[in-house]
DNA sequence: TAATTAAGTGTGTTTTTTACATTTCCAAAT
DNA sequence: ATTTGGAAATGTAAAAAACACACTTAATTA
């Protein structure tokens, strides 16, 4: 009953990441191929081991820095995964987190580096382990949270059309919507800027671009304002 | 950069467990009052350390088992700590799972065995660690998924009125509902059975009681009902 | 200057949510 | 037998949110 802290069982702590990018049509995960045993040559998340003097959160930081050279990701833990013998090598306890990038800021030096590659949501090749799950149930978190508050705009530059972020929304949702409707709710939400400045790369009339306002949302969210879209 | 499984840092990981009650007037958790070092004497969540042979979701069945002698409890993984010093005795990691009983269910005898009480989330003591933290998240988690599916049942007797689930939602979401639209809502929801028999405790002229129809419940599961209360 | 192409915009309808007050039933007290 | 107290049970109208839906505008290119 009492625990003998020298006697338990001591297991290997790994960090997986399912990195979301978003490339103006599909929701995509970057993959890496494993150039180590086990599973060489096969597809998985990006991963490492927990260090002694580190918590989740700096881990998953590092191993999302290794990948992708960007330093202040938008990440969230998702969940452990701990079956028994989900890693053939050795007892592993991994635990699953997600993050948003920006699919155009990453260093492409460093997926080069790690054979990584963008994979569209709908076209996931095979993966190691129980990698697949995780990410099934990344997409689902994600999808969750899109719908209640609006995350999201981590995955879009800095400057992005109503357009793009409908079609963020459709590749997240894995649905069409309404372009009236959306911008409705979105200008509802009164949390962009919209700037003077044109897109005039999608049509000949140009659209406008927009700005997330972090400090608006920051303050409603202080406020204790509740999203849904 | 290639991992060598030998000489990275293994880790304790520790499960630890809120259980919620609720006894026809307040949420309640489950709490021990800890016979060993370190923090003897304080209260604590029921915890243990996961071993060689157990994934997560054992050990918390393991863990709950032995506080509360249930042994099918409802029982989610919550999140996994990680502080490097959250436990001064050594590098542990702890994944919180919450749990939910009917308070009328369990081993009274269990309960005395480690010392364990019953708090209304209100008034909740000091705890060990970081497990105030823990309880926080588990609430918060709570109260989402109640307002998203028709959780809660685990937390009552089979029998109970709508008064009683009423009380029960109001404690969970810490405000007070209206009667009418309440029992509206739950009855749109059409999983439960109205039974002949009544409740003569609460007033003289008694009160219908309710089960859960898991069967119909489970059915619109199935076919994509999603649930809002 | 006509044709093309995506951008931009508003309203009526339906559904959902909310607010709200009176009557009914039974047991206990008289 | 009658009265009384106290919680249980019940429905509707108003407001808000969600949804469906189609035409006009702006700029470029042929």
């Amino acid at each position: 009953m009492v625990p003998n802290y020298q006697t338990e069982d001591k297991v290997l702590l790994a960090v997986d990441c399912i990195i979301f990018g978003f490339d103006e049509e599909d929701l995509k995960i970057l993959l890496i191929k494993r150039n180590f045993e086990p599973e060489k040559g096969k597809w998985s998340l990006m991963g490492g081991f927990l260090k002694r003097h580190e918590n989740l959160n700096m881990a998953a930081n590092r191993i999302l820095y290794q990948l992708t050279g960007i330093e202040q990701i938008y990440m969230e833990q998702l969940y452990a995964f701990s079956e028994v013998d989900r890693d053939p090598a050795e007892r592993t306890i991994s635990v699953a987190y997600f993050a948003l990038i920006n699919i155009k800021e990453h260093d492409k030096a460093l997926i080069d580096k790690h054979s990584a590659h963008w994979f569209s949501v709908t076209e996931l090749p095979d993966l190691i382990f129980d990698h697949s799950e995780m990410i099934i149930k990344a997409i689902r978190r994600l999808r969750y949270k899109t719908s209640k508050k609006p995350i999201g705009f981590e995955l879009l530059p800095e400057k992005f059309t109503m357009r793009q972020l409908q079609k963020l929304y459709e590749s997240i949702l894995g649905e069409k919507l309404d372009k009236r409707n959306f911008i409705n709710k979105i200008n509802a939400l009164d949390i962009l800027i919209k700037l003077e400045e044109k897109d005039m790369n999608s049509s000949r009339k140009g659209s406008f671009l927009y700005q997330f306002d972090a400090e608006k949302y920051q303050q409603k969210v202080e406020e204790g304002f509740s999203f849904k879209l």
